[in-house]
DNA sequence: GTCAATATGTCAACAATATTGACCTAAATG
DNA sequence: CATTTAGGTCAATATTGTTGACATATTGAC
């Protein structure tokens, strides 16, 4: 008789792969962000600065509102870091000819090259963690993402 | 000639799947932590409470600097959330007969049910992402998250 | 047995962050 | 012109984290 779990009924082996994973999403979500973060810290900056660079350097002229939806955090959360980077003119804020309600966020080219050194610690990492693992785990893990992403 | 990075020398291509990597980690992680959190909320506890709990969870007996260890934060920034889970006599604090000094950190039956709930929210939302993304993709997943959690 | 090291618990001061709700301007839209 | 939308800001409050200090109990080295 295989013991399962009351709440969910895997088995215990299946329990613990499950288990694993949890971990690994957890250790890796750690492993991924702490690069950046030293860099961050020694401007004073933190993650919230960062996912902001990050998201602005994609889509150059992001409104702020597209911002807010992506980030998913409060007009007033967002607004403390956005006014810092503006302050310290990493990004600049400039209001949409098309509508002038709307602010247009860029990154100025000091800006880009602090987005640039962040993200490429990143990007190297998992380059890095891609090459070992092969392609094919490599694709396996984007299509399991995909799926966990847009849960 | 292909665009390359100045700081990675990735092509524009690569730098583009290294991006959509980044937002999958990003957009995956808050999926993840999502349900857990929105259960955690209601009785004034939140994702350090979980992370407790979860490891206690999965080592009974476990000491509170092994605790601190995993956790990777400061033994006063753990101390108030456990204390708190002791309070709610979720977590049991008992001294060590082995060494006096070591406290065995334990679940009590009202804590395996609320660790066993948010774990279980994490279990089954996982697993129907592996079986969505089938096992092939699942393995490949779990190799290339082992190198990136190791890093 | 004395003494240093270890594991834990706690406090206080302070800084950083988030949350809620309110209020304001400017611009677009019907 | 009235309403709605996008954005900006303030204040009050709560939460959280950080640093440093200090206390206790217990072990282990000598």
């Amino acid at each position: 008789m295989i013991d399962r779990n009351k709440n969910t009924g895997f088995s215990d082996d299946r329990a613990a792969d499950l288990h694993e994973a949890m971990e690994l999403l957890f250790f890796s979500y750690r492993a991924f962000t702490a690069g950046p973060d030293r860099i961050l810290e020694k401007r004073g900056l933190n993650r919230v600065h960062h996912r902001i660079l990050y998201f602005v350097a994609r889509q150059p002229g992001l409104s702020v509102n597209d911002l807010l939806s992506v980030l998913d955090v409060s007009k007033q959360a967002l607004h403390i870091p956005l006014r810092q980077l503006v302050g310290m003119k990493l990004v600049q804020n400039d209001k949409s000819k098309l509508d002038g309600r709307v602010r247009e966020l860029r990154l100025t080219a000091a800006g880009r090259r602090l987005e640039s050194r962040l993200t490429g610690t990143q990007q190297l990492q998992l380059e890095s963690v891609f090459a070992d693992a092969g392609s094919e785990a490599e694709q396996g893990w984007r299509k399991t993402m995909q799926l966990l992403a847009q849960d």
